[in-house]
Order: C-alpha cells, then sequence, then structure tokens
DNA sequence: TTTTTAAATTGACATATGTCAATATTTATC
DNA sequence: GATAAATATTGACATATGTCAATTTAAAAA
C-alpha cells in the first residue's frame, strides 16, 4: 500500500494533484486505504445533487461536467473538469450533500476516498489544510468572474467567456473537442439552444470561431477576448 | 492582550463569530498581536477589488457591501454583509490581491489581522482550518445558488431571490431597511434600476412586497418564494 | 427656508433574446 | 444498409427588458 497513490495521479499523463504535494508516504496510504476506482461511460453521474456526500473524488481519467438542476426545470453547467482534479463537493463539513452532479463527458474513471479518511488528513497536515483553502479561494474567484458575466451581459459576451474558459482553462487549445452539445453550451453560458447557434454562426461567417458539432476552433482570440471584454 | 479579543465578536450583540471558537487564548493573542481597528463613514471603502490583500478583516459594527466593479462598467453587488462576518476576500493563499470592493453602507467598524497571523493560527489550528474549509464551501454553496439565479430566469424570479437573501440571511426579518438604493438593488439582481422599480412597484399594487425608499416589508412571503421558484 | 444636488419614478421606444414549429442533419439501433 | 431517434439548424414571431429622456421626489447644502 506504499505504492504511488493512483488517486493523486492522472491515468494518461501521471501528473501529481498539486493539492496533494504535501502529503507524507502515511497520509496517502491513509487516504488509500479506502480507495477504489470507478469507469463510467459519457452520460453516466459520478455524483447526484441532493445525494449523501461520503466520499471525495479524484477525477483521472476522462472529461466531466460538474452541474446543477434548478427549481424551473433549467440546468447550468458550473464547471468542466479534466484530470486530475478533485470533484469534491462544497456540502464537505457542512451539510454533507451534494450540491451539484457530476456526469461523465467522455469515458472517464475517478478514485473515490472516504471523507473521514480525507478530513483525518487535513487534520494531520496542516500544509495540506492550507492548500485546501486556496484551492477553494481559487474557485471562489472563478466564481466571483461567472456572475459577473452572467449579470451583466449579452449572449456575445457570455458565449466568448464561455470559449474562452474552455480553451484556456480546460482544453489549453485554440481547437478542441469540447464533448458538449449545443443544450451543453447553452448551460454553460445561460442562453437557449438557439441562440448559441446563431452566434456561433455569425462568428463563423465572421471567422472569429470555426465549429462543426462539438469541435471548436478560435481563429481570432484578440476579437473574441474583446467582445468578452465589452459585453 | 489576554482579554477578550474584540476582532472576534459584534460591538453591539456581542456575539462570537463562530469561525473563531476553536481558537485558544493563546491564538487569539496571536491574532491581537497585529490587530487594529478602524471605523467608517457610509460610502467609505474598507478593502479596494485590485489592492493588496495584506490583512483579513472581520465586521464588527455595521452594514457593508461586497461588489465587483468589472469590464463593461457594470458592477454587481456579491453579498451584503452584516456582523460579525470575515471579509477576507479569495487572494488569500492565492495572489494576495483583493478580487472584490467592500465599501460600508453605513457607520461601520471592522478589525484588521495580519495575515501572517491568520496563516499561522490556521497552522497551527487543525481545527481552525476545518472552520475555514467549511465557511468556503458554505460560500461555494451560495455561489452556486446565485449562478443558477443569474443564469435562467426572469426579473421577478430574481428580484424575489434577492428579497429572499436579504430578508432571511442578512436581516432576518421580513421587514428591513436595506440601506441599498434602486441601483445597488439593480447590480444585486443583475437588472436595471427602471426594471427594478417596475418590478417592485407590481408587488406593491399585488400586495407582495411594499416598499418606500430602501425600506422593504415582504407581505406576502408564500408568493414571494413561489415567485423565485418558477423564476 | 431656499437652493442645489442626487436619487427615484415614469413613459415611449428599440431590440435582444426567448419561444415555438418545421426541417435538416447526425447518431444510434436494428 | 435501412430505420428510428436524437440533435442541430433555421425562420417567424412575441415579449421581456434595456435605453434614453423627462419629470418628480427626496436628500443635502447653503
Amino acid at each position: 500500500m506504499t505504492e504511488f497513490c493512483k488517486s493523486t495521479s492522472c491515468n494518461d499523463c501521471n501528473k501529481r494533484l498539486s493539492l496533494f504535494r504535501s502529503l507524507t508516504k502515511e497520509q496517502l496510504d491513509t487516504m488509500n486505504e479506502s480507495r477504489f476506482e470507478v469507469h463510467y461511460a459519457p452520460g453516466e453521474t459520478i455524483f447526484k445533487q441532493g445525494g449523501p456526500l461520503t466520499h471525495i473524488a479524484t477525477l483521472n481519467q476522462g472529461l466531466a461536467k460538474i452541474h446543477m438542476e434548478s427549481q424551473g426545470g433549467h440546468n447550468h453547467i458550473l464547471s468542466v473538469v479534466k484530470p486530475v482534479c478533485v470533484i469534491g463537493g462544497p456540502g464537505f463539513l457542512v451539510d454533507n450533500r451534494h450540491h451539484s452532479t457530476v456526469t461523465a463527458l467522455t469515458d472517464a474513471s475517478a478514485c473515490f476516498i472516504r471523507i473521514d479518511s480525507f478530513k483525518k488528513v487535513l487534520e494531520e497536515n496542516s500544509r495540506f489544510a492550507l492548500d485546501m483553502i486556496s484551492y477553494l479561494n481559487k474557485v471562489v474567484i472563478r466564481h466571483y468572474h461567472r456572475i459577473g458575466n452572467l449579470a451583466h451581459k449579452h449572449m456575445q459576451g457570455k458565449l466568448a467567456e464561455a470559449l474562452i474558459y474552455l480553451s484556456e482553462d480546460v482544453f489549453e487549445s485554440n481547437n478542441f473537442k469540447s464533448h458538449l452539445s449545443r443544450q451543453d453550451m447553452a448551460e454553460l453560458t445561460g442562453m437557449t439552444k438557439e441562440s448559441v447557434i446563431r452566434v456561433l454562426k455569425e462568428w463563423k461567417e465572421e471567422g472569429v470561431v470555426d465549429c462543426k458539432s462539438d469541435y471548436f476552433e478560435i481563429l481570432n482570440k484578440e476579437s473574441l477576448v474583446k467582445i468578452a471584454r465589452v459585453g
């Protein structure tokens, strides 16, 4: 059990999750004791909103969307995540419930760690706890921007922000296969799928962004950034 | 210096901030060493977005709004805070910058604690660190709802959510003096001030919410909740 | 008080964006 | 490959909501 903990590294790139950098071998073992891996097909649910939060998970392979189902039947995607990341959920140390649903967009695998193991290590290792606080603060900063975008922006601004987010934060490339349907894009931006289609068409004609199915290519980043800023 | 730390209690109600419940006398002293109090008049800036985050503050008296200035000249209010609360900011342990501006809405006083003192205590006291993680998770949960509201709701739904937020989370009463202008209400909901006025007028006629200046009274909570849910 | 300034309100109007239905295209299933 | 199902696209249309200017009211200053 002292072997390199799979739950902290990506199956593809073997990149270590920076959040876990401060853990000792013993602490990794503590988490490993309860650790198990699960594989998912596209569309399968990893965590369900409202369900009990008994485990923290790390996404080790594939792509997933974190989304919320809200009252009026409207859904919104909070983020798109790739390996290696923690998909714990903010119910941890609060109400032990999931506040969002996590769904695999591609074939994916996740490692589950019991929350009591996770908590134990947090208590033991103050460096790890500070890293966790830093991680959460980064999430909050992202939410700040998200709220700003949604509150006072036109479709073009919101969609531009979303594409820049996918390009920079998720796929780290100007052309990428998003694995997101038009409906998903709508739920990521707070628009309707028809509006997403119209703006994408407009940009295709203007040579700003090209797209075919769920494949996107940002042709004129400068324009897109300007659109995102102006709103 | 072993006297009861003002920075962790409200000057009015003397309520202790639950986040600080686990601190020992020595740890309170550590924070007290660098602690100082500042008084503000309405409209004065406590923290400025973009400025250096050198201190964490606790709001001990008065009311403040946490808001963002964004690119297109549009502002949005993230939250309205009352004593006792931490107004640290998510730049802590990230980039040590402020990501929002904090402005006093009434006469207010805040205690400043140097971030190195704060960090030192977080490192020493794992219970405190876990409380901090719990606190941040609660913030994230609130943002989830906020994002949901902004993304796919009509004016009525958004304004209803805002009034319920003020009533339940901030003022804990069905009638309250908000200290918020119509413009502030607009920035809290992602609407224009004109739209805020129109919806409030509509509700006044229907007997759902009464308001005069910045004083609000929720007359029919049930209706308001339904409006918020339907969107 | 009077004067000045800021904030709130109202109305007319433009338009951005959602809704709905029809069609086309892609993907899945047999 | 043929059929069925899901998804994407297009167009016509309604309306919610922002914009702008004028007016009223309230607050601050003199």
